[in-house]
DNA sequence: CCTAATTTGTTTACCCGACCGACGAATAGC
DNA sequence: GCTATTCGTCGGTCGGGTAAACAAATTAGG
């Protein structure tokens, strides 16, 4: 009941016939995104920069207003000839999304307004494999409805969990989240009823959701083929191929970090052997880097600050340091040499713990991949840090409960005046 | 001016604003398809398995049968009570489509109708290497100037070249071909030149057209997300995504051959170390089943011929054969347990000699894929044998072009009659 | 044999949305 | 002030999907 549509993809379902409506839908959405995209301009401009008729773009515009997606913008004086346009701009206010993550000691959730900005931001130290499914997902409610209350005058059109694990995204069921401990957990349903009709839940790898972040507002914002790559304690990887997030049949794409690209002797937390995360994983660095009673490998210490002890060192030019990084910028660009060759994206994309190392990781990275990938110039591909931190499955999340009105801006009913 | 519209893609193109046509086509398409997958049905089940109205349904049937792509099927009479309907069915007669496969020392054409039988069917030896590109595509166009000759009352809606090797699909130059020694070499141009009008001319890699082949022929039929690999001398893959081809930024995605998953220590072909078609090749099976002076090494003799040789042996329980086919086979393994895990495929289809030699290479590969894929039960994935032998390629070539009258039907000019 | 019931396919009227041409409005340049 | 230019809207047109009515073709049953 408040799950979505089968599955928001674009103008035309899959499976359902188009009619004139989905016509209206397309071109709404069209004007919406252009407006986010490249900002205000005049009605005479989106019409043609979309091709749709002036007329056209008025009634769309007209619509688009009366549901509060778009608002009178500042008049630009003294352009050319002419009479001036009346700018159109898009109107944030109106509706807002909300991202959630779900992790091993914290649970964060961010709220983004219709043009992307932050309305609402908060982390809370949770022991989630301590208070199990259920009384998480409480809190995860409470913390909700206490997102809602603040950004009261916005109404919600989407929320999406980020879970580190397997998750069937088609129903939201989790099967498998190691880290908390979890198999077959529906936190799509138990989320619905916990909150009420009204704004649709969605649940999604961690991985996945960042690539989307990344795709969405990175650097490299609408690159249509992007590999994500992140650093944790495991390997996370989300492929987004032609605007799409890369799913796969079960849900469970981008599973990088048991990829058996490592040293087939060394044993990996799975119980599998040779394991790409072996290679690469925050474990890797810190055996090479550190001996087992040096404080960075204190893993109750703040990650960042560990990070941080580490950068300096390399800067210092701590010869096994160095070393430690150079040894898994290598193996990083053995992985995404296979990255590479199999979907050629345009960007790799290098996240968590890779993006704050990144300056020492990227050169023996590329010098790997230049010699392990097919094609001329890296096949186009080129390597970035990401920069949004540790926030980029909340952000990724809320994006994709904003893309929704995107994609249907009759989602967001008419104002009742 | 022959090269098709920017990406035939489905109802709403990406950029392009939609209007009612938009909704014609779409839906002309839609009809045309459930007849094609569905078999022969009545206007009125047409209309109530595409949610269309009855009305609507009986125009669009209208159309399509003016445009010669539908015809009365046979009436089945004695069924229930009330009106029997009249069948309406897909005719395949009004237009074809041109497969054509560019290899080392073969040129093959294969020309199927809407309904994917096979009109012509013809493969001719050649030395595309001591020819030269220009040469060989004077042989390939006097080749399919042959076909159309022979299918004279279809009109061609498209041809599809086959390359073994890097194409950029965009503009249809072949930017890397080792095998026949071509680089960015035009084909798209030079053929377009050579047919003329009237016969819009891709070019794509060869495996990628394979995988297509299997997604709209083999046995597994539109299986959303499926993983292709053949095995030849190289190593070609080829990814269905959702229902799509998995392309890439520069239009080589699927180079699985050169993927560091091999020995590190063995030299390949390419220059580099560890590739994974030293592990999994036609060279590296062989190498391991016979020695040097043995007849089935002999690269001058038929390959389908060795092929059998070999099978005959693992028949017969000798040892080293069988030892090599485990040792391949679990190579394989290793190798699409990375695919497994980046894509999540519903099937992994096996072709070229992994077919034939497949039920000998099956059941290592899955019990290392047992091993490798994370997640349970192979995360949903199922390895399969291609039927469709040495003829994928051109086969997918041609659907690539079926699939631009389904996409829009309206490509096919109505009857002067 | 004839009628009722049922299902099919077409016809008619209608609605909705995009498109086109024309027109008033607002501005810069002269 | 006048003209050229651009903007946004209005009325009309066209195309396509929808709904309801209707004729046609068949089975069931007396």
């Amino acid at each position: 009941m408040t799950a979505p549509r089968p599955l928001p993809d674009g103008v035309a379902g899959r499976g359902v016939p188009a009619d004139q409506a989905a016509v209206r839908r397309g071109n709404l959405g069209r004007v919406l995104r252009l407006l986010r995209d490249e900002g205000p301009r005049s009605r005479a401009r989106i019409a043609e920069e979309t091709g749709l008729n002036k007329a056209t773009v008025s009634s769309l515009v007209a619509e688009l207003a009366d549901r509060g997606l778009v608002t009178a913008g500042d008049v630009h004086r003294g352009g050319s000839v002419g009479r001036p346009g009346l700018p159109v701009q898009l109107d944030g206010r109106a509706v807002c999304a909300i991202g959630v993550e779900l992790n091993v000691d914290f649970v964060a959730i961010l709220v983004l307004n219709l043009r992307g900005e932050v309305l609402f931001e908060q982390r809370m130290a949770l022991d989630v494999p301590a208070l199990g499914a259920e009384a998480t997902l409480d809190e995860v409610a409470r913390l909700v409805q206490q997102a809602r209350d603040t950004v009261r005058d916005a109404v919600p059109v989407g929320l999406t969990v980020a879970v580190p694990g397997l998750v069937r995204s088609v129903d939201g069921v989790v099967s498998l989240a190691p880290n908390l401990g979890w198999r077959d957990v529906p936190v799509l349903e138990g989320l619905a009823a916990r909150l009420g009709p009204g704004c649709p839940v969605r649940v999604e790898n961690d991985a996945n959701l960042s690539a989307i972040a990344e795709w969405a507002t990175g650097p490299e914002a609408r690159t249509p083929d992007l590999v994500y790559l992140t650093g944790e304690v495991g390997v996370g990887g989300g492929l987004i191929v032609d605007g799409r997030l890369l799913r796969g049949t079960a849900g469970l794409s981008g599973e990088v970090g048991h990829t058996p690209l490592g040293d087939p002797d060394v044993v990996c937390g799975c119980g599998r052997r040779g394991c790409w995360e072996t290679a690469v994983g925050l474990g890797a660095l810190l055996r090479a880097a550190a001996d087992p009673d040096d404080p960075v490998r204190d893993s109750t210490r703040d990650l960042e600050v560990r990070l941080a002890e580490i950068a300096a060192r390399a800067d210092a030019g701590d010869r096994r340091t160095l070393d430690a990084l150079r040894q898994v910028g290598r193996a990083l660009g053995t992985g995404a040499a296979v990255l590479i060759n199999l979907v050629n994206p345009a960007v790799v994309l290098l996240g968590g713990y890779f993006a704050v190392l990144g300056r020492f990781l990227v050169e023996p990275m590329t010098a790997e991949l230049q010699d392990r990938v097919f094609g001329p110039d890296l096949a186009g591909a080129r390597v970035v840090l990401s920069e949004l931190g540790f926030t980029a499955a909340v952000r990724g999340g809320a994006h994709v409960a904003l893309e929704t009105v995107f994609d249907d801006p009759t989602r967001v009913p008419p104002r009742a005046s």
